[in-house]
DNA sequence: GTGAAAGCGCTAACAA
DNA sequence: TTGTTAGCGCTTTCAC
C-alpha cells in the first residue's frame, strides 16, 4: 500500500530539461525563474523542453539549495469567525497562483499558542508571514526579528517604524456609528458589548468620543462574557430595564444584534421604528445570516488581498512607501434575501 | 529589509549532532527518528546533543533525501462551512503535534478546481492526503493513482476495495429524522430543501422511503436556490400556503429552519406546537446560533479526528482492517444560551 | 547495530 | 550573458 522508501522521485528533472534544451542547468533554472539577465531565445528554449517534459520544479530541493521555502504562514486568531475565513480565502487567490504555499495556523486567540506556531514553522524556513494584530510575546517577536524574513500585520495598524501593517481603525468605526445614530436624530444611545478584547473596548471608545463632542452622554453594558445570540437577547432585555427611552444601540457585533432582534420581535418593539441598532459584523455569524440589520461591514477580503500584494511586494525586494494600508470601515443595511 | 540570498540557514545540522554525541550522522539520524534498531545508549546521547545545540531538522533536506516530504494535504470543498472548518481544526490537532504540515485547499466544490489543487498539491510530495467526498475527475482519480500515496476519504463511505472512508449515511440521517417525527405523533410531514446537491438529495430519500416504510406519503418543496436564511422563512409560508395542515418539517439544513422559525415567530405560529422543525446542521451558521432548534448533528470532530488516526496508522504502514468508518448522526436539541 | 559513501534536485558563488 | 563547481542537510544504500 504505502510506496516503499527511494531516493528519486521518478518525475522529470532540471537536468534533463537543461540536456533537452540544450543549454547548461544553471541557465535552465535561471530561465524558469524569470531572472532577467538570461537570452530570450534560450528562455523559450527551456520552457518548451520543460513543457515537453511535463517537468515540475521540486520545491524541497530548491528550499535546500536557496535556504528559502516558497511557503507563506499566516497566523489567524481563529476560524471559527468568518472575518478570517474569508481574508484567508483572499490571501489564498493571491499567493497560489503565484506559486506559493500557504500554510495557515490558528492560534486560538492565545499568545502562546501563537508563539509555538511561530517557532515550529519557522521551521520550514518560510519566505514570509502574515499576522494578525500586534499583541504577541516577546519570545515570539524576537524569533521573527531573529529570522529577518518579510512580515505583514493584518486588521490593525501601526505608525511604528519598518512595520508594514493593512487593517483598520477600531476608534474610527465607533465613531462612524455614533455620527450616524445621531443623524437619525437619536440622542439615548448605548453600546452593547461582550467578549471585552481590546478591539472591543477600542470600538466602544470611538463610539463615547464622538458622542461625547455632540455633547451626547453614551449609555453602555459590557460584559466580559463570551458573544452569543442568546447573550444578546438577555443584553438587550437589560438595558430596556435600565434605560426605557434608549433610542439607539450600537451592538460590539453581530449575534448579540441577533439575540436582541430576537428579543425586540418578541416583545413587540419595533426596530428601528422606536430603536435604531447597528451591529458590527466580526464575529462567527456571515453577513447574510442575520436579516435588515444596518452593521459596520469590515472590509474583510481587501484585508487578504491588500496584504498579500504587500507581501509580494516585499518578497520582490521592491521599495514599499505605504508601510500602512487603512481600508476603513463601510457602514451597510443588509435586507434579507 | 530582505535577507539577502545565502546558502545555508545558520541554524545547527545533523552533523553538528552527531560530532557532539560522539556518533556517526547517520546514527544520529536514525536515533532522532525513532528507527529501532538504535542502541538506546547512543540514543539518549543524540537525544541530548541535540537539545543541547537546539537542533531543528531541516525538512527541505529530509523531503529531498527521502523523496517525501511531512505534509499531509486535505481537500475541502468550502471554508465558509463551519462543518469544515471543524473538521479541519480536529485533523490538525492530531497531525500537527506528530510533526506532519497539514496544508489546506478549498476546491470551492468544483470538480475541476480540485484537480487542479491535485496537481499543484502533488508536486509537494506530500506523504497523504484527505479528500472530501467521492466525487472527483479521472484526470484527479488518475494521479492520485499514480502517486500512490495514502488516502482518506471523508464525509461520505465506500464499500469499494482498497479505499478508505471515515463518514456517515446522509439516508440514515433522512431515516432517522422521519422516525423522530412520526414518533411525536405527527403525521403531515414535509421535507423542505435547497441547494440541491447530492448529499441533500439524499437525505431527502432516506426521509421519504421511511416515512413510506409507516405507511405516510411525504410532503415536499424543493428548490435549487442556494440556501440562506431569507430563502427558509419564503419557502414555509409557500408550504403553509399548499398544505396548511403540514405539522412536521425537516429542513435540508439549519439556515432554511432558521428563517423558518423566524417567520413562523412573525405569524404567531407556535413551534413545535402546531409545527415541528428539524434541521440539519451542515451549514455555514454554526450550532449555537439557531437557538431552541432540533436538529441533526453531523460529528464534525470526529471525522476528522478518525480521519487523521486513520491517516497516521497508514503512514506508519500498519495493518488495517477497518477501511470504512461509519460515525453515525445524532439527534439534538439546542437550547439557546 | 553501526558506519562510509553517495546522492536527492536544485541554486549560490565565482569565473569566464 | 552563460557556465562550472560546489554544496545545501539529510537519508538511502550497501558494507561491515
Amino acid at each position: 500500500m504505502r510506496k516503499e522508501a527511494s531516493r528519486t522521485t521518478g518525475r522529470p528533472t532540471l537536468a534533463e530539461v537543461a540536456r533537452l534544451a540544450g543549454v547548461s542547468q544553471i541557465t535552465a533554472s535561471r530561465a524558469l525563474r524569470d531572472v532577467p539577465t538570461v537570452d530570450p531565445v534560450l528562455v523559450s528554449k527551456v520552457r518548451e523542453a520543460s513543457k515537453a517534459l511535463g517537468y515540475v520544479p521540486n520545491p524541497a530541493a530548491r528550499t535546500l539549495a536557496s535556504a528559502r521555502s516558497q511557503s507563506v504562514v499566516v497566523l489567524v486568531p481563529a476560524l471559527s469567525n468568518q472575518l478570517f475565513i474569508e481574508t484567508l480565502e483572499a490571501i489564498h487567490s493571491v499567493l497560489r497562483p503565484r506559486g506559493y504555499d500557504v500554510l495557515i495556523g490558528n492560534f486560538h486567540y492565545s499568545r502562546h499558542e501563537e508563539e509555538e506556531l511561530i517557532r515550529n514553522y519557522l521551521a520550514i524556513q518560510p519566505c514570509g508571514i502574515l499576522l494578525t494584530g500586534f499583541d504577541r510575546t516577546d519570545a515570539s517577536l524576537r524569533m521573527l526579528e531573529a529570522n529577518r524574513i518579510p512580515c505583514v500585520h493584518m486588521m490593525e495598524l501601526t505608525k511604528a517604524e519598518d512595520v508594514f501593517s493593512v487593517g483598520f481603525s477600531q476608534e474610527s468605526a465607533g465613531a462612524m456609528v455614533a455620527r450616524h445614530l445621531l443623524a437619525r436624530g437619536k440622542r439615548r444611545l448605548a453600546y452593547v458589548a461582550a467578549q471585552l478584547d481590546a478591539r472591543v473596548v477600542r470600538r466602544g471608545e470611538g463610539f463615547r468620543r464622538a458622542l461625547a463632542e455632540a455633547g451626547v452622554n453614551a449609555l453602555g453594558l459590557a460584559v466580559p462574557d463570551p458573544s452569543s445570540v442568546g447573550l444578546g437577547g438577555e443584553l438587550f432585555d437589560r438595558l430596556l430595564r435600565q434605560h426605557p427611552d434608549v433610542d439607539g444601540i450600537f451592538f460590539c457585533n453581530d449575534d448579540l444584534a441577533h439575540g436582541a432582534i430576537f428579543e425586540a420581535q418578541r416583545q413587540g418593539i419595533s426596530v428601528p421604528g422606536r430603536i435604531a441598532f447597528v451591529g458590527f459584523n466580526d464575529l462567527p455569524m456571515s453577513a447574510h445570516i442575520v436579516p435588515r440589520l444596518t452593521s459596520v461591514r469590515t472590509p474583510r477580503e481587501d484585508v487578504g488581498r491588500h496584504a498579500a500584494h504587500l507581501m509580494l511586494a516585499l518578497l520582490a525586494g521592491a521599495e514599499v512607501r505605504d508601510r500602512t494600508i487603512d481600508l476603513g470601515f463601510e457602514l451597510v443595511v443588509r435586507e434579507s434575501s
